[in-house]
DNA sequence: TTTATTGCAAATAGTTTGCAAGCGT
DNA sequence: ACGCTTGCAAACTATTTGCAATAAA
């Protein structure tokens, strides 16, 4: 998806990974990419999300760049993150709005998900939603699975 | 579940469904049931909830409950879903905690959710989660399906 | 009368925002 | 220089909690 950045001459100086420097220009790339200024702060944090495999708070994200010697502001780094959040860069994990619901329906159920109207919705019992699990890790069992279908509205 | 309250003698002079006060002591018994004295405020909502189908948020059980006429504090709305909760009688639904989590992979999969521990683990992106869909209400198209497995740790 | 429950206000947690100072182009 | 970004503090939203007053057993 990212076009290779041409190898800039690496100096020697420096702790991090090798592929540092090329990776700083690929990010600076992408940032540009998406319209975004390649700030220090932004960089700093695309470095520790882009291209790894991770699952981050705004507040973890924001510990880890402060004890990296970095120093990027917690509001900065709820700003970012939602303007990555924009760009695709990171997607938001569940999240249905930010009260809580409850449901009066105790049994095993799931859900529809109408995020434009604040509005859920069971979906029948019946319906065969998982049939088959995927390898669990070991030491853990599974003690509950729910299915969100998130819905819009068809335009037109 | 529960044994049919004994039907009481039903005054005429209420303006609530016709069998509210039978209602009412099937509503004590439950909450003596799960352990918690039959309060004014506990019965009020109780009766906003069991045996109903909704979807409520503190905020709006207490907006219903205050255009009732009746008067729950806030505080206590929350506490009581909180309890009731305890008891089985409601549901949390979604809720990953509190915190928003942002992933850095964007392409579809689904995740583990260890509660215990706060921490959030892809599922592989080829697990076949959702064979077919649930019939969607009309004048929706999906957006997205989240499939959430919630794990424990197993005992011993 | 003993113990549980309520309501209020204050505390907390997570997140967003306004605005002056600073950085990228 | 011009405009986007940052950082700080204050604002906000959702929820919990401490504690004195009150109601249930």
């Amino acid at each position: 998806m990212l076009p290779e950045p041409t190898p800039a001459s690496v100096p020697e100086d420096i702790q991090s990974p090798a592929d540092e420097p090329s990776r700083r220009a690929c990010l600076t790339a992408i940032l540009r990419m998406a319209g975004m200024r390649p700030t220090r702060q932004r960089l700093d944090l695309a470095d520790m999300l882009v291209g790894r495999d991770r699952h981050v708070t705004a507040e973890a994200l924001y510990a880890e760049v402060g004890s990296a010697g970095q120093d990027v502001s917690l509001a900065t780094v709820y700003n970012t993150l939602r303007q990555f959040q924009g760009s695709g860069l990171v997607r938001e994990v569940g999240s249905e709005g930010m009260k809580t619901v409850f449901d009066t329906d105790t049994s095993r159920h799931h859900h529809f998900f109408l995020a434009d109207e604040e509005r859920i919705i069971d979906i029948p019992a019946d319906w065969p939603a998982v049939t088959e699990l995927p390898g669990i890790p070991a030491g853990y069992e599974v003690s509950r699975v729910e299915v969100v279908v998130r819905l819009r509205r068809t335009e037109r």
